[in-house]
DNA sequence: TTATCAAATGAGCAATAGCTCTGAGATGGA
DNA sequence: TCCATCTCAGAGCTATTGCTCATTTGATAA
């Protein structure tokens, strides 16, 4: 057994030597097995030998180092078709500064593709960061398709509608959804649902190549509650049944499952494919949303996330 | 100006993830460019500039058994502390190259110690490649002193002002010496001695916990006589009396005795203390430094040596 | 607005690396 | 000593990478 040990040390021996002409000598293969004495596939033998057996450690020396390990880990831990995760800029645990064009530069590249797609976007102020940031481009092949409705609760068009302002700036078409974001009641929202336009936008919604939501936490903060779609009754009811976030209005508890509350029975926004096999990307960040990302991640409300580092290392937490 | 830097860092960001994806993921360059939507061509070219921007380190964890054998017995002969042997990587017997990462190595060593450790630096290539290959830390507690002054012959910063770089990679504490390299005149090297500032920082580096310097050899190629310290006049002098090489500009024979030389009355760096019992390591290769490094192991100026298997040898076969 | 220039891009090709298959030779047990 | 078994070297092929050149793009200044 030593005779074997005594080889097997040798061979690493010559393996770290070719390692090291190889990675700091930045030498090939061929000049390599000269040196050494050897035919170039041996060489390249001990070369991946050097490497498979953790002789050779790289790492690099970036910010963005750490980001793509997170975004690497939170990918297999929840299965997702892909994360993003940006530097952490400000101390604030719950800043979304950056997201705005990391989002940005994901619907960009989208929009990039020369073939036609069908792009849904939900609400909100992270969305509305990233239309911000969105360079003006000429697409008109692509069409813009809103999950929820852009009319508020006293009738004027929403706050942060942001399907309008990509097809703005990307020249698309535009489906907007000419509904209030919650209906008076149950039967007004099955009559509007009714509507032949407003099912075409939800069969558009429901093929769209790729979805953009925001993740809403449930709380004195949350837009349904300062808007006024929710009142503290409902909020402490909401509470009561475990209510952990929301996406484009639907909410959910902490396993990701909708609900059983008044306003889902009125929300008049496209339902979201559990699972989907085309990207729903959810773009949030802040500690005070770390449990509405993780039911969202749960239940794969998304199967994608753009978030940055602070959160993303509190999901890892969990 | 700004528009160009944020560009500019923007993909530097873009070199590090296709760096992390190539480097530390393993992905092809066309996956790469896959997923950052590019041509593979772009992708190639991040790849490379991650490279040589210096984001990817790369370091080698294994002792090869030949080099091990010649630091024991270069330790042996000449009473070192301890000797770092890295192999050599080109034909060049004067090849530098592997240096830097075995000394980054050996600081980085030193840097993690929790204790506060007062490090003291020379100047030169050699270190400043070191420095180069040093990873980001962060090492408040430590002391980085300058053992050479930091203004040049004309007054401008000296170029290879190693300590301010490691300083700043470790985010130590900076003791620099601002002195020129060589004084006008012995009374002009006395006066500046005397003042407070000085002697304070000569004091800190006499009890430096570690030590590290170049050696340099005396010839048409030494930095004193490159940037102009030394004239032709004062080489030949040199030469006639025998100097071999020179540690922190302090000129010394073949048996590592200091010279009677006008060089040596009015250089203003910290002296080296003969013999020391903290580590003096000595970072140098080459067959034209043997001369040099021979005369610094003998007189112990030096007490520990990372050099290359080349010079090792070479240094045996005396 | 237009001319000018530098930087970035993509194509195409040559160099380099990685993989699989086959056979030679070593190893160890009967 | 012979044979079964296993490892490893080398050939040959394919994938990947690096480089150069022509072209485009975008910025800047007139």
């Amino acid at each position: 057994m030593s005779k074997k040990q005594q080889h097997d040390s040798q061979r690493l021996d010559e393996a770290a030597r070719a390692g090291w002409l190889y990675y700091v000598g930045g030498k090939t293969q061929d000049e390599i097995a000269k040196l050494l004495k050897t035919s170039r596939q041996s060489a390249q033998r001990l070369v991946a030998l050097a490497m498979s057996e953790g002789l050779v450690k790289v790492r690099l020396e970036h910010p963005i180092a750490r980001c793509m390990e997170l975004g690497e880990a939170l990918k297999t831990r929840f299965g997702l078709q892909f994360c993003d995760v940006v530097p952490a800029i400000t101390e604030d645990p719950n800043s979304t500064l950056g997201l705005g064009q990391a989002g940005a530069a994901v619907i960009e590249r989208t929009l990039k593709q020369t073939q036609a797609q069908t792009i849904a976007f939900g609400t909100g102020r992270v969305l509305r960061a990233c239309a911000d940031e969105l360079p003006l481009m000429n697409c008109p092949q692509h069409k813009i398709v809103s999950l929820v409705g852009n009319i508020a609760h006293n009738g004027e068009a929403t706050r942060y509608d942001v399907a309008v302002h990509i097809a703005d700036r990307a020249k698309a078409q535009h489906y907007p959804m000419p509904l209030p974001v919650i209906a008076g009641s149950e039967e007004e929202k099955n009559t509007l649902h009714q509507q032949s336009h407003v099912s075409r936008i939800h069969a558009l919604a429901k093929n769209a190549d790729i979805t953009f939501v925001g993740i809403g936490n449930l709380g004195s903060t949350s837009p349904l509650y300062v808007d006024g779609f929710i009142d503290d009754e409902e909020l402490a009811y909401l509470s009561d049944v475990g209510a952990a976030g929301e996406i484009i209005s639907w909410i959910y508890n902490r396993e990701g499952a909708i609900v059983d509350c008044k306003i889902n029975k009125r929300v008049t926004s496209s339902t979201l494919t559990l699972a989907s096999e085309k990207p729903v990307v959810g773009i949030a960040s802040g500690l005070n949303k770390k449990k509405a990302i993780l039911g969202a991640l749960r239940s794969k409300l998304i199967n994608s996330l753009i978030t940055n580092e602070t959160t993303a290392t509190a999901l890892l937490d969990e």
